[in-house]
DNA sequence: ACCCATATACTCGGCGCCGGATATACGGGA
DNA sequence: TCCCGTATATCCGGCGCCGAGTATATGGGT
């Protein structure tokens, strides 16, 4: 069977295996190091068992396993040819086909209608501040790597997360003010069935 | 073991049962009627385990084993007392904190620098065309819905998703002229790796 | 020389999710 | 009356994912 784009890990192999040839571990390593996990989910039970997938597909091929010192056994991977246009093909995919992914929020802001509307008030003035508090600590990041001389093209996944989490605090504000002020579309209904 | 917050298809359960006793079936139709797929992930599999587990944990009950006519056998279930505490708690916390979920696109597009400049702005372009067609489906969609005589609160996940999509467009616009002029920090670095 | 905290490197059992398979009933056309 | 497509209602085998568990090696403190 044909190998499934399920679990982004596997992008994050294949890409570091592009770079040079590694064991799991230091796959993961280098991940934390480059703030990777936080962009692609990474776990040591889904890491080997992606890996050895990828490996049976024949997107990668264990190309040794040596041990410096007297360390336990480790096995090397490298990408294969095939595995260099797997990477190259998911990576658009990815980008052009926009995915729908059940985002948690939509289906909870979907009921919140079910909640008294001063508890729904106070929960989304909650998640506002929440929502600053990432916009806040993504600028100081982002400050951070600029001054370290990293180019933008290295971190635009955080200058695309930072616009989508402006737009969301925007958003939250708007509803939240039409909330108090009991403007929102079908507000009287919703006052009057929790009194 | 406490009940575990995991797939929102449970959520939907506990709110459709906080209307009516139903069977499994019969809130698939029901979510099914009301678009609530578009929002939570439907999938009869799912929901079986779902119900299967809200029971387990006594979050729901089964009211009654009944058949109509010759119809196979239908369990009912109803929600408890617990089960509705557990949906508006539930609820709370998932408009209050917002969720690390770790989209698609932020991988893909982390790793966009991987594809030829070319290629990377023909995908880009790719998928702003992709959200333009969904942002304007959406439009029809809350047209159809406001002159049905829905108020605002019951298609408020839409409203929330449009904002994200223009914000995402915005984004998408941006990235692919500074693209197409090379202004986008790093670009002769990226031009020059692919030459 | 000894100890323990930390790093290294992987393993494994369990569980939730998926989607295709199953089985029966109903309704409309030939 | 027969047939078959669709609706009704559920089941189940398999697989991917998770995170806690295991085992050894290194290194710094006393």
């Amino acid at each position: 069977m044909a190998f499934k784009r399920t679990n982004p890990l596997a992008l994050a192999v294949l890409a570091l295996l592009s770079e040079r040839p590694m064991h799991p571990y230091e796959m993961a390593q280098t991940m934390r190091e480059r703030h990777q996990e936080e962009v692609i989910k990474l776990n040591y039970g889904s890491l080997y068992t992606v890996v050895e997938s990828l490996h049976k597909h024949e997107l990668i091929t264990a190309s040794a396993t040596q041990r410096a010192g007297n360390r336990p056994e480790r096995t090397v991977y490298a990408v294969t040819d095939t595995g260099t246009a797997e990477l190259h093909d998911w990576l658009r995919e990815l980008i052009a086909v926009p995915a729908r992914e059940y985002p948690r929020f939509e289906a909870g802001i979907s009921m919140v209608g079910l909640l008294p509307p001063p508890d729904a008030l106070a929960v989304v003035e909650q998640r506002c501040t929440a929502v600053d508090e990432q916009l806040t600590a993504l600028a100081v990041l982002l400050e951070r790597l600029a001054g370290m001389g990293l180019p933008q093209l290295a971190w635009i996944e955080l200058d695309y997360r930072m616009a989508m989490l402006r737009a969301e605090r925007a958003w939250l504000t708007w509803f939240a003010t039409a909330t108090r002020e009991g403007t929102v579309g079908g507000y009287d209904h919703w006052e009057e069935h929790h009194r």
